[in-house]
RNA sequence: GCGCCCGUAGCUCAACUGGAUAGAGCGUCAGCCUCCGGAGCUGAAGGUUACAGGUUCGACCCCUGUCGGGCGCACCA
């Protein structure tokens, strides 16, 4: 090994460049993509590859014979690996050493919660923007996934060797935050006992009425007073806005290093994006898109109402760019639509130094993924730049019912309502298990549940249990053992190391494919190899004192790569589960 | 009408970017504590991966079509 945070994927990716060098084969680029994989069946090794098989067309041989060459040449000497072998149609099926899986849970110990870290993603810079709900409410549980989901692919993402940032766009300029603050004012007016007319589109919700009570009486009345008045209620309801959802989100667990306000964006940056893509030449000013089918052309007719006014506005020729329409960036009243700041935004990240960025969307836009990569396109910006999550419809469920999750007062619908039902961490546990693009249903009685239905406190359950032995142990005098590498005498304790080892790699690959889900799904895993093993070796027995301090380092290192999982996921790893009555039943 | 996402065991979901015999939990059935937390463990039953073709050594995964479910569709964000 070349030290810690080195993974056993680079030592298998030097030892196979290594081969195919000895062996006269070229690989090409093959190589960086090649599939290195744990394979689900133990029989087939610890490690195993596919490369032999990928080779074999350009190779002009049979699979097994490139497998046959390279395993001939795989240099074992100072690698994890005491054997390579051909199987099936060409696989190579690497196996550990004895003395590299004795020697993990010192290893474990000895990196502690850098456990997992890995260079994979070689510093590259990665800002996840995630939950962005406009500031004219509380948050929600449409939110409460996405930022389960972010923060957790945050940390992720930082474990793998990315350097990764976190960000919540706020949309403080546009049409909702003004008539945010009409509304206020009208509630103000009301409270105070004066008639003021409610917005047509205004916000109805009874939290308007509760934030308008509380703003300062003196100075809301000479607001009211003033023509230009509703600009003073909408700042402060956007203030007051954005400090609820920063305190709805940290009472879940979830921060950002930095809320960035779209009004910062305005008039500059935005005047300065419009600028480059006339500039570049991909806009023109026209009445309605170029290039427009007949059938199109209906519906234009048919939409004129909703689209609004008629008159010469500034188009993006997203359809150069993959979109299937251009779209209008200015306005024939010279306001800009959404897209334009969007895409000032972006560029801004990119300036930024961010080489990715990842969206987290909810289904509502996924159409829109086109048009802004479009507008990014135009402006020659990388073509992988962003990366959007859709982030799936969340189904509140109460025991196999569906939970209406409505705006009106009194409906549960809320972030705070959710914690106080099942908690932050059974929450975050269940928004992380299922991977984002599926629909998820979320039985809320069940997450109540402290039983063996419930997996988040599957988890947790394991990871007390290893405490109380380990407590056990020192009641009985017996410590972890330290130094020596690990004496392995039963097949369950074998079993638990392999598991254990593979940590690291679940890590990069959950991390490069974007998917925080894989770690609950590992962790599950590693849950109930830790309680066959328990349920087949006594750990804490003074009648073998050597063997129980190996076990009870076993244990240990189990422990902590339970807690550096639980860590990514923002869940707590309990020392203790103290049983519920509902836990009894 | 067009576009995108989804469809895997009775239910909820995995399947490591195309790999070896499609796996877990719940539910059902049958077992397991003189012992460290039984909130646990072992076993059984349960599948034409919606359907029909195609691509190749190999397909739940990629392509085409069909059927179902969700979402979006033009100067709202």
């Amino acid at each position: 090994m070349r030290g810690e945070w080195t993974l056993v994927w680079n030592e298998l990716r030097h030892g196979l460049a290594t081969a195919l060098a000895a062996a006269g084969i070229d690989a090409g680029d093959r190589l960086a993509k090649v599939e290195l994989a744990i394979p689900r069946e133990r029989s087939h090794g610890d490690w195993t590859t596919n490369l032999a098989m990928i080779l074999a067309k350009a190779a002009k041989q049979p699979p097994r014979a490139v497998a046959d060459a390279i395993a001939k040449h795989f240099p074992l000497e100072g690698t994890p690996f005491s054997a390579v072998e051909v199987a099936g149609p060409g696989f190579l099926n690497f196996r550990y050493r004895d003395t590299f899986v004795a020697a993990l849970p010192v290893r474990i110990l000895s990196e502690g919660g850098a456990y997992g870290r890995s260079d994979a993603g070689a510093g590259e810079k990665v800002l996840v923007e995630f939950v962005s709900a406009n500031p004219t409410g509380p948050m929600n549980i449409v939110s409460a996934r996405a930022a389960a989901v972010g923060s957790s692919l945050v940390r992720l993402l930082d474990m793998a060797g990315f350097a990764s940032a976190s960000e919540f766009y706020v949309n403080d300029a546009g049409n909702q935050v003004d008539l945010l603050g009409e509304s206020m004012a009208a509630r103000f007016a009301e409270h105070i006992g004066e008639s003021r007319p409610f917005p047509e589109e205004g916000y109805r919700g009874e939290y308007v009425r509760t934030l308008a009570a509380e703003l300062p009486d003196a100075e809301a009345r000479a607001a009211l007073a003033r023509p230009d008045g509703a600009r003073w209620f909408r700042d402060q309801a956007l203030v007051r806005m954005i400090e609820w959802q920063k305190r709805d989100l940290a009472a879940y667990g979830v921060t950002f290093d930095r809320w960035f306000l779209e009004s910062v964006l305005h008039p500059g940056a935005v005047d300065k994006t419009r600028e480059q893509l006339i500039e570049r030449g991909v806009t023109y000013r026209a009445e309605k898109p170029e290039g427009v089918t007949e059938a199109a052309e209906a519906r234009v007719g048919a939409n004129e109402g909703a689209a609004g006014g008629s008159g010469i506005a500034l188009w993006l020729r997203a359809t150069q760019f993959g979109d299937s329409m251009d779209r209008v960036i200015t306005r024939s009243d010279g306001r800009p639509t959404y897209l334009l700041p969007d895409i000032a935004y972006h560029l801004d990240k990119r300036t930024r130094g961010f080489r990715t960025a990842i969206n987290l969307w909810g289904p509502d836009h996924h159409a829109y993924i086109t048009t802004l990569t479009a507008g990014l396109k135009a402006l020659g910006l990388e073509e992988d730049f962003l990366h959007v999550l859709i982030v799936q419809q969340v189904n509140l469920l109460r025991d196999g019912q569906a939970v209406k999750m409505s705006k009106r007062a009194g409906e549960f619908d809320t972030l705070t309502d959710l914690i106080d039902e099942v908690g932050a961490d059974c929450a975050k546990f269940f928004f992380l298990m299922r991977s984002t693009t599926s629909h998820l249903d979320f039985d809320l009685a069940l997450a109540k549940k402290q039983n063996d239905e419930n997996p988040a406190f599957y988890v947790q359950y394991a990871h007390a249990r290893i405490c109380s032995v380990i407590a056990k142990g020192a009641e009985l005098g017996l410590a972890a053992a330290t130094g020596e590498p690990t004496e392995l005498t039963d097949a369950a304790e074998t079993s638990l190391v392999r598991q254990l080892a593979t940590w690291p790699e679940v890590v990069r690959g959950a991390a490069q494919a974007r998917e925080p889900h894989r770690i609950p799904t590992f962790l599950v895993e590693t849950a109930a190899e830790f309680h066959r093993f328990y349920h087949a070796c006594r750990v804490a027995d003074p009648a073998q004192p050597a063997l129980s301090r190996h076990r009870l380092r076993l244990c240990a290192a189990a422990a902590q790569v339970l807690r550096n999982g639980l860590a990514l996921m923002g869940v707590s790893a309990p020392e203790r589960l103290e049983r519920s009555e509902e836990g009894l039943a």
